[in-house]
DNA sequence: CAACGATCCGGACCGAGGTCCGTTTAAACT
DNA sequence: AGTTTAAACGGACCTCGGTCCGGATCGTTG
């Protein structure tokens, strides 16, 4: 089907590896050696990407326009990002580095040092905040339904959670439970509750909290 | 925008209603009084579908084979479903009615008379069947982002569901607690760890009612 | 510096979802 | 039967995501 196009090579793995805590940033390579001329255009496209949503919001955005607007042709622009949804993640990636970066290596409780379920709690009021601040990129950025679960962002995450519930529940099927967790942490889900039925942010902390605690049937904080 | 096309109104409150059991099915009225030529047409259109479906697979379907495949126009199709997510919903809306059917008025467990809890585990098993059975369709007629959890399916399973925790937990948010009961059955999520991970069936029931059982803080059953 | 191959570029092209609007028709009313 | 009107019809049309491929460019090698 697809002849032309070799880049952007979409991680497709079916099983979870060994799944110990991979230290790489689990977003795709994305600079890891492009000619000139193609970095230059990356960085445009970027740019004017970015101004087109501040523009007209992040569901307005098509791809010609950020062609256009970057002064470079269309199918550079599949070439570089794949698809709209990796041109969206790729807007998204500076946020997403911070943030695994401080799950790694930032103070605790968010980062290394606290108990795991202090952690956990930590790790839940990040993300709705951090989901609430880009929930339009967030949203537009959503991926088709069988890759929802596979692409890198995501997948490091979870293992997260993972790893924490592991820590906490050795004998629990840690798996199963870090998809119900990141589940709560949807940004469709978050979007409709706040957006749509108005429930306000302390209440989703709340919820998280006591989430936090029934799964690991310890007691809720305070 | 849309000046034409008044039917379909795709439902879009903002708020839950007090949310007492609404005995309506929450699927759209589907046929309310359609005019004798439009109800023909509705029925080669669901009937062309279906075929097509079992042929090409849900996700080869397009609307324009729909409509030539019943001979019909293809503003018809549109007129009638809204769009290809509610021609799709329009193919499960059988299986769905049924499914409803069985938690309202069908027999315990899954039915009234058992205990809640007892109820939420056989409600979880049954959805998860039912989600692998249909799963091509399932995934086909998701919805975008922001109407996902507003869809009257979605609504009424995660209303029921919600009602049973509050025969259980009182005080709890049930409210959030439902959602991330209904998030575990997301047929996304079921197809990823059953498709693209290799975790049975068998796995994914035992992870629901462990679930059940720390959501409500109740012991696994046996 | 010349030559060469890999990479990249651009925009014509395609398919499919969704819309528009002039025309047709069911069915209610006289 | 004749009239009327709201509803339904159909298919041309538009938009946008995604693909293709002939030609331009980079950077490397001799």
């Amino acid at each position: 089907m697809s002849a032309a196009l070799p880049p952007v090579p979409r991680p497709q793995e079916t099983v979870d590896p060994p799944e110990l805590l991979q230290l790489g940033t689990g977003t795709d390579a994305d600079e890891p050696c492009l000619r000139a001329d193609a970095a230059r255009n990356r960085a445009r496209l970027l740019e004017a990407a970015a101004r087109l949503v501040a523009e007209h919001g992040a569901a307005g955005l098509t791809m010609e326009a950020v062609a256009a607007a970057a002064s470079v042709g269309k199918g550079t622009v599949f070439r570089r990002f794949g698809d709209r949804t990796g041109l969206l993640t790729a807007l998204l990636d500076h946020s997403e580095k911070k943030f695994q970066a401080a799950l790694l290596r930032g103070p605790a409780p968010l980062g290394p040092g606290a108990p795991p379920v202090e952690r956990l709690r930590a790790f839940g009021c990040a993300m709705l905040r951090r989901c609430v601040d880009e929930m339009e990129l967030q949203l537009a950025a959503e991926p088709s339904p069988d890759r929802r679960y596979t692409v890198p962002p995501r997948r490091f995450l979870r293992g997260h959670v993972a790893l924490l519930l592991r820590q906490t529940l050795p004998d629990a099927d840690a798996e199963l439970l870090s998809h119900t967790l990141m589940a709560y942490l949807d940004p469709a889900l978050i979007h409709h509750l706040t957006e749509q039925c108005g429930v306000p942010l302390s209440r989703l902390e709340t919820g998280w909290l006591d989430l936090v605690a029934r799964v690991t049937r310890t007691d809720p904080p305070r």
